[in-house]
DNA sequence: GGAAAAAGTCAAAATATTGTCAAATTTCCG
DNA sequence: CGGAAATTTGACAATATTTTGACTTTTTCC
């Protein structure tokens, strides 16, 4: 199947000319001329988005944001002005590489190729995790799943479960939890933990009927293996 | 002894700066201002690596790969830009964390120690120690079995088998006992010493129906061997 | 053998740690 | 901005562990 590009940009002449120029070479496209549209277009589950970062009365950062909430997938800003900074807070915002206009179509395929091809390497890993129970755990999409019904975790939750469970068995005193999900410098407050641990024990509790974190007294908490 | 860190980055003015401070944290330091140099400096066997990854002209995901099939020590990535995909792709090449520029010195040195600490603890110890008929403590994970069955042990009970089974066949005496297991300050009464001994020999008993811990009169305690 | 010292036993009391809940605060998104 | 969701916090309850002390048993040594 061909991979899907989405191409986002508010001058109709450039999304109608790189679409046709990436279909003659291979890829399925979706075109945005907004931001909204854009946005929509994500259901459609591109392989890979051209985002014009200097849309008018669009912030094309905040965009590009919203959008790595949705997806995981390349993006590859489109913009004339580049200077370093603009660099990195675009890198910052979820961006992945930079073109400037004007661009040859000839790097601007070769650039969409390597990322495909480098995404493609990095989503192969093992991104998904299973547990007792018809329990999986998708890495990448951080979704969870038992059986047919999904469990809804929020980002600290999912980060707890994926550590625990990716290394199932080991127990993790609640400092190095804190540490690891909430980074180093945090001064523990290990309460927190504990909280979250609770959520995610009800929600799996719920969904499942089972237990799948136990408490290690006075050490710290580990999936049961 | 102590630790070593090598630092390397193009950056003269910040190595110096670098390697001047981790002096000062009590550190050696080791410098190297290009990749032929710092696979040189590994001869000297670094205990962590403080590695900048965008030096002009080296790729330094490759140079990563390139020290780790050499060392086995962190390597802490020095990095201005900071994707998702970055991060996944050094950690791929075998770098433990990351550190964005600017960083602040103090974060720098917490890492630093934090990354130390935890390598050591991983270093010199065996995780699994075995006794007669068929025990076996499995101490990353903090249990016991005798067979199949698995025995339940407290966080103290726990230590005090440790620390005898380590040094099976020595005889540790109750003050020597408390010290290590509940700390150098505490003052005070080695008999609950030996009510956990109690305790412990209770449940070995029970499982392995067996007398693991002999008791010198007058002295201590020791792990028969 | 018998007294003294040391170690073992037991259960109750004290303490430490974790679980639960609700409210306060922050963050996220449209 | 405003509301919803997520996160944090603190008070309190529920538990598990640890400590204590009174008492018994064992060992040592004269």
């Amino acid at each position: 199947m061909p991979d899907r590009i989405l191409i986002v940009d508010d001058e109709k002449m450039l999304t109608e000319l790189l679409s046709g120029h990436l279909q003659e070479c291979g890829y399925d496209t979706l075109v945005a001329n907004d931001s909204r549209s854009a946005l929509r277009q994500l259901q459609k589950e591109p392989d890979l988005i051209l985002l014009d970062i200097n849309m008018p009365g669009v912030d094309g950062l905040e965009l590009c944001r919203n959008i790595r909430n949705h997806v995981s997938c390349p993006i590859l800003f489109l913009t004339a002005r580049i200077t370093e900074q603009d660099k990195i807070n675009g890198l910052q915002f979820g961006g992945d590489d930079y073109i400037t206009k004007p661009f040859s179509l000839k790097e601007l395929t070769a650039r969409i190729a390597a990322h495909l091809r480098r995404d493609k390497r990095n989503r192969n890993r093992a991104s998904v995790l299973t547990a007792a129970d018809g329990l999986i755990v998708n890495l990448t999409k951080r979704r969870v799943f038992c059986g047919e019904k999904e469990i809804r975790f929020s980002r600290k939750e999912f980060d707890l479960i994926e550590l625990l469970l990716r290394y199932r068995g080991q127990i993790f005193d609640k400092e190095r939890l804190y540490e690891a999900v909430w980074g180093l410098d945090a001064d523990g407050d290990s309460s927190v933990v504990k909280e979250h641990i609770r959520k995610i024990r009800i929600k799996l509790r719920e969904a499942a009927g089972r237990e799948y974190i136990e408490t290690i007294w006075g050490v710290g908490y580990r999936w049961k293996e």
